[in-house]
RNA sequence: GGCGGUAUCGUCUAGAGGCCUAGGACACAGCCCUCUCAAGGCUGCGACACGGGUUCGAAUCCCGUUACCGCUACCA
């Protein structure tokens, strides 16, 4: 079997949506696992919704995932003319005939037919005009559309990948137009001319696609071309289960990025939402093991809905994974944006920082949760929580004393883990209380706030000298405190 | 309205007639670990939409009902 080709067809009326985003997946999943081209066109034949800010929005979303396509982006509004002369040819088949109804007339037929028996669908009066008389208005100049002859007596079915044997009776589908009075494809058309012309053999696309289904199968046919295999994906929806909106917070894969979510991360997720490789298995998975493990046999029916918090949790599990090689520029990009730190400065001392993220990363869920509880260790001077304020130093002689007697025990001995515990524990030993207790208060003092990584691991990253500045500082706001009492 | 599609824990899913007392993951609750917060480990809560068939036996097959979604444009 030759190798397939896919594409995604986004048309650019907006930003890359993230059940746009996982269309586009799947067919590149799909692409690279079986060996075959992935390619990209935009359906840009809608001229009023169109723009080119939205067409970069998509690549940029794509380059993001890392859904690299190949060959050349196919723009569909450079085809028209293909797709009026395939129209034409129809006409020229006996596929397909002339009709002069206008808009307005048509609109009121609907109207007229809605109001009484409910369905309305056209009555092909203009296919009973002679040639004679066509050729006659033709000539004339009176604007027509070309409508497609939908064949009687049978059905129009195909074997959907993910759905299975559909099947559409073409006596619910009504002579369909293909070429607008203006000589502009109509969407089936377009799709279909362009599907054959790049020589697509698998179009998987968004179920809302369907009903549309039968009528480019019905062209294909006409156009005398070899039908491609169809697979039609599930949507997404928002939390109440409706379709996926504005309402439902970030629904553009760019929002997410802006979150401080890895491309790995919703890559993996999105995977997930609409396949699953069957059986038990790991859900946290790369890039690799999504396309070893992609089948068109795991892909799902049913709509899912996307849910934020497992997103989340998928993220914290790829910021854990993933190279500190990796995780690092990403990270400084963020601090330097919030004003911590610069990029030059935190790649000069790479060993500290990284010992940093190894502790935060684990504390995560998004790249801006580290830059976070990053703050601390980047300023000069921290400022605190007056919450962990006011519950670790609540009593302020006993806090003073042993941020006093922390600082003295710090200030001597060796500066390095084990010598910093033992000493630190010792303290809490010789004063009668647990580790804890004396940690607590140390940990305001220190970082300003009531969590943190291990006090020994916070030590560490501060070193002595800004360790020794911050438990004085401390001492100083007490007293100050106390003052003001 | 017509046509088409879908239906397992709150959510993502496993399940292809007996392995199901329905498994896993997220979320939630509790416990363990522990200097706090995470992470991790353990436990708990929690679902086959409903009604008929078929079968010795159905979450799995068939029919109907209900609900939800999509299409029903000279939009894509």
């Amino acid at each position: 079997m030759s190798p397939p080709r896919l594409r995604f067809a986004p048309s650019p009326t907006g930003y890359l949506h993230v059940g746009g985003a996982r269309t586009a997946l799947f067919n590149w999943l799909y692409a690279r696992r079986h060996g075959g081209q992935f390619l990209l066109r935009v359906e840009d034949t809608d001229k009023a919704r169109s723009t080119e800010e939205s067409t970069r929005a998509i690549f940029e979303g794509l380059h993001w995932l890392g859904l690299d396509w190949d060959e050349d982006v196919v723009y569909q509004g450079a085809n028209v003319a293909r797709h009026r002369a395939d129209a034409e040819r129809l006409v020229a088949n006996d596929h397909a005939y002339r009709c002069f109804c206008t808009a307005f007339e048509l609109d009121a037929r609907r109207k007229q037919a809605e109001a009484t028996e409910g369905a309305f669908k056209y009555d092909r009066r203009c296919d009973q005009l002679d040639r004679a008389e066509v050729a006659r208005r033709v000539a004339a100049g009176e604007p027509n559309v070309i409508r497609f002859r939908v064949p009687e007596g049978r059905s129009t079915e195909w074997n959907d990948l993910v759905h299975g044997a559909i099947s559409f009776p073409n006596k619910d589908i009504e002579d369909f137009i293909i070429l607008r009075s203006d000589g502009t494809p109509i969407y089936n058309m377009a799709v279909t001319s362009d599907d054959i012309a790049m020589g697509i053999t698998l179009v998987m696309r968004g179920d809302d696609h369907i009903s549309n289904t039968p009528k480019q199968i019905m062209l294909y046919e006409a156009l005398g071309a070899a039908l491609p295999q169809f697979a039609h994906l599930p949507m997404i929806h928002g939390t109440d289960g409706k379709k996926l909106s504005k309402r439902h917070g970030a629904t553009a894969v760019a929002d997410w990025q802006h979150e401080g979510i890895l491309p790995q991360a919703m890559v993996n997720f999105l995977a997930l939402l609409g396949w699953s490789p069957g059986g038990e298995f790991n859900e946290v998975m790369g890039i690799e093991e999504l396309i070893a493990a992609f089948s068109a046999d795991g892909l799902l029916k049913k709509a899912s809905i996307f849910d934020t918090k497992k997103l989340e949790w998928m993220n914290g599990q790829h910021l854990v994974r993933m190279p500190l090689a990796e995780l690092g520029p990403l990270v400084a990009r963020k601090m330097a944006a919030a004003g911590l730190a610069t990029e030059e400065d935190l790649a000069a001392r790479q060993a500290w920082y990284h010992a940093l993220l190894e502790l935060l990363r684990v504390r995560s869920r998004t790249v801006d949760d580290i830059v976070r509880q990053a703050r601390p260790y980047l300023v000069e001077t921290v400022t605190y929580d007056e919450h962990a304020a006011a519950k670790a130093w609540k009593d302020a002689a006993e806090a003073r004393a042993l941020l006093a007697a922390a600082h003295d025990t710090l200030a001597t001995g060796a500066w390095e883990p084990a010598a910093i515990e033992a000493a630190l524990k010792g303290l809490a030993e010789a004063r009668g209380i647990a580790a804890g207790k004396l940690f607590g208060p140390m940990r305001v003092a220190l970082t300003g706030e009531a969590n943190s990584p291990g006090m020994i691991d916070v030590l560490g990253v501060l070193g002595r000298e800004a360790a020794l500045a911050r438990l004085t500082a401390a001492l100083n706001d007490i007293d100050r405190r106390t003052g003001l009492s």
